[in-house]
DNA sequence: CACATTAATGGCACACGGTGCCATGGGGAA
DNA sequence: TTCCCCATGGCACCGTGTGCCATTAATGTG
């Protein structure tokens, strides 16, 4: 008899993406990204090495978390949203949420950013995150433009919308008592225009 | 005494760069970048691992070539440039000159940019030139402008400058009878307004 | 010619990231 | 208990990249 996911089943997890992720980036703040090594953080996390891999991909992907899996959501919630919903606004609402902050609270969420818009290695491995984002957002407009996902409006639009994000989480890392949800809203409202109807 | 830089001296070097990136370009495109070992390209040179390691910091950084090296000029060049020259005239002749095919030929610089852009591995690790390409115009603009090379206004310009030109490249790589500067030329004259003066 | 000098080369050992394979462990279900 | 699942951990292995050092091939000097 099949089983329905997620139930109990087999040999119980020892740990969670959380867990792991937060441990490496106290390793991280400490040391620094080049300096830990899988084993340390594997060994600080209580798991073996052959198992942090089962959990995240690589390295480069820790600090990114759950984002591929964030990625799906909000691509499935952009298919979902009302069609008499305007463009505009199911991206500016769909995006916020993906931003919201996670379980962790504001202050992981501020180190994991800082560390991902600071070193070079993760800064090369977010260009395919990036990649990933940007087509999400541009295969929403083609669908509700009625136009080819490489048609040049429709990129241009996921290029807009990652680049005002971004310019909101700089602005949300350089200032402590920044709201993050507010400069995303800041931002992305200043592309309104630009989505039209 | 002492002797003069590019004399003739020690054991003289049993390749070049171009060597060494022809060879390895060779044999990405015939079984893929992944596929391809930094052995295999030190074999196929006729040079050792360690040496092809002393040619190029890393194997993403092979298809980039002399990159680096290029960049170096492109921001002596800028500065050198008359101040009596129009900004966007100085940079738009710059740009058109650091674009200018190498000596591999046209068929060549085609192959080395089909494999940057169309290889994820490649596409992360081009993050990082491109920011530094956007640092070299966005110091240039500042030092114009009399503004921080970190001022909005700078930095704006480096990302439409270089987004600008990759667009260039994409449709210079998409047509087989395009010219690469003819197409960095108009899509850099869309900018010209935005340079000002 | 012999010898010092200079600089590039190649070999080796090693650290680290990442993967395939397989045996073990720990839970629920029949 | 026994079977089924599946997460875990250990191990061997591959590829990239680096530090170290002896060697080699050229020039310059006595």
């Amino acid at each position: 008899m099949r089983h329905e996911r997620g139930e109990m089943f087999g040999r119980p997890r020892s740990t969670t993406h959380d867990s792991i992720e937060s441990v490496a980036l106290d390793l991280f703040d400490r040391n620094g990204f080049e300096q830990t090594t899988v084993d340390d953080i594997a060994t600080a996390a209580g798991i073996s090495r052959r198992t942090m891999f089962r959990y995240f991909a690589s390295k480069n992907d820790i600090p990114w978390g759950r984002f591929s899996e964030g990625l799906v959501e909000l691509a499935r919630r952009l298919e979902e949203a009302p069609h008499d919903e305007p463009l505009w606004r199911a991206l500016h609402d769909a995006i916020l949420d993906f931003n919201a902050l996670p379980e962790g609270g504001e202050e992981q969420h501020r180190r994991r950013m800082r560390l991902l818009l600071g070193t070079p290695a993760l800064q090369a491995h977010s260009a395919l995150m990036y990649a990933e984002w940007r087509g999400v957002v541009a295969r929403f407009v083609a669908v509700r433009r009625g136009i080819a996902p490489d048609d040049v409006r429709a990129v241009v639009l996921g290029h807009a919308a990652l680049g005002v994000s971004l310019a909101a989480y700089e602005t949300w890392l350089a200032h402590d008592d920044a709201d993050l949800g507010e400069q995303l809203d800041t931002a992305l409202g200043a592309l309104r225009d630009h989505f039209g109807e």
